[in-house]
DNA sequence: CGAGCGCTTGACCGGCGTCAACACCCGTGG
DNA sequence: CCACGGGTGTTGACGCCGGTCAAGCGCTCG
């Protein structure tokens, strides 16, 4: 999966008061009077799998809120291995970090298709004094950022490997359809949890061999969920 | 170390203008004219080592800035262990999660002598909407805690047991004496890194005997680092 | 001075990393 | 349409790091 920076991921500009995911994200409940404060234009974008969102230092143009897809967040370490140390879904805020300090702290790359729209900063920084919605609605994102961070910590790096891969799995099911979930390349899913890709390969197929899951296509992404207690207990 | 609820940390009520550590905390820049809306008393108070602060899930009064000392910041897991999953030192916000929320979500403990202000939620609540510069600040504070989640990520839950206490070592060295670190107990470093005690001791002893490290104190809590590079690149 | 807690150290073993071969999917080009 | 090649996933053999169990040591504090 090798990083493609998209020159042209712009899409269009927003009217965010239609967006189909509104209930979700920052603007959730913005009044009129708020949008009339909005001064710049919200800039909607695309990236395909492997599309490079920011890097890691990359001066910061506005947020981005997660329309569609998945994003993970790559940190590279002193000794120059990758670590991901999060992925976040949509309504989440992609690079919430810029809101402090202007930069972003680590690299975003889309997993899948993804959709984005692109909040300038001043935007942010002039509603978000001016409108007590907006920021409540701040507090919860960055709340949920961190509680996303320290849950990934507890959940996906603690424990055997086939705990590890338990969890992987149960926390990327689908919100729609429950009993199935989607994994992402060996090695990305060695990155999110320490463990090397053949360990990963070794528990998902010994899951697949006891039942407890199902491959739903041939390239080892989509999978049924089976046995859910199984998975908990693992 | 048995966390013991301290009844009586309360030891006054805080003058903020004359902290002695304002500079690094949440109300570093306010006015005067922000001051004044303060209309609940900042409670100062103080733990002893394994003093519980709060506890997982508990409801908030109001948020801890945390002016000397250390606090662990604890989560059960499913399957009972405890997991360390940050470390808080002074300046830092204890308990920020609950200005999105009213309530904690993890456990957090001192792991030393602590005193905090207690800042009521009303307060906060009322000054960071009609300050500026509280608002601002509170994006800093929020940052902080997300980078430090994704660090400690990072830093100590990745690469091999010696790795990880070599980064451990020299992310808890002093500020003011940087050749100087304090380690906490084995249990307690080993639910930070995802390692048992004994190895946690193994590698220490082993540093020691090798010189990259020097024990000033006979109980393994202080040392002096006599090599960085080589713990660097461990 | 003795009890108890935390740290250290040793012996052993199992889980996971390492290295390597192979299978499978898919896109490309003959 | 099929041959080929690269990328990704799977599987096996083997060795080592770190977990487990247990003993012993040295503080500290009654």
């Amino acid at each position: 999966m090798i990083p493609i920076h998209i020159e042209s991921a712009w899409k269009g500009t927003s009217d965010c008061r239609s967006c189909g995911v509104r209930d979700l994200v920052l603007f959730a409940d913005l009044n009129e009077d708020d949008f009339s404060l909005i001064h710049a234009p919200i800039d909607d974008m695309a990236f395909p799998l492997g599309g490079l969102i920011y890097s890691e230092g990359d001066k910061a143009i506005g947020v981005f809120t997660l329309r569609q897809g998945m994003v993970k967040l790559v940190r590279s370490t002193t000794d120059g291995r990758e670590r991901i140390v999060r992925v976040l879904r949509a309504g989440d805020v992609v690079g919430i970090e810029a809101l402090a300090t202007g930069h972003f702290d680590s690299e975003a790359v889309a997993l899948n298709d993804v959709k984005v729209c692109r909040i300038p900063l001043s935007v942010m920084h002039n509603l978000s004094t001016k409108s007590p919605r907006l920021h409540n609605r701040l507090m919860q994102k960055w709340h949920q950022a961190l509680k996303g961070a320290d849950d990934w910590l507890a959940d996906l790096n603690f424990g055997t490997a086939r705990q590890r891969v338990a969890k992987f799995i149960l926390k990327m099911r689908h919100a729609e359809i429950p009993d199935q979930t989607s994994l992402f390349s060996r090695e990305d899913m060695g990155a999110m949890m320490d463990l090397k890709l053949e360990t990963v390969s070794r528990e998902v197929s010994s899951m697949v061999r006891e039942r407890l899951i199902e491959p739903l296509d041939k390239t080892g992404r989509l999978y049924r969920i089976r046995e859910e207690k199984a998975l908990l207990s693992a």
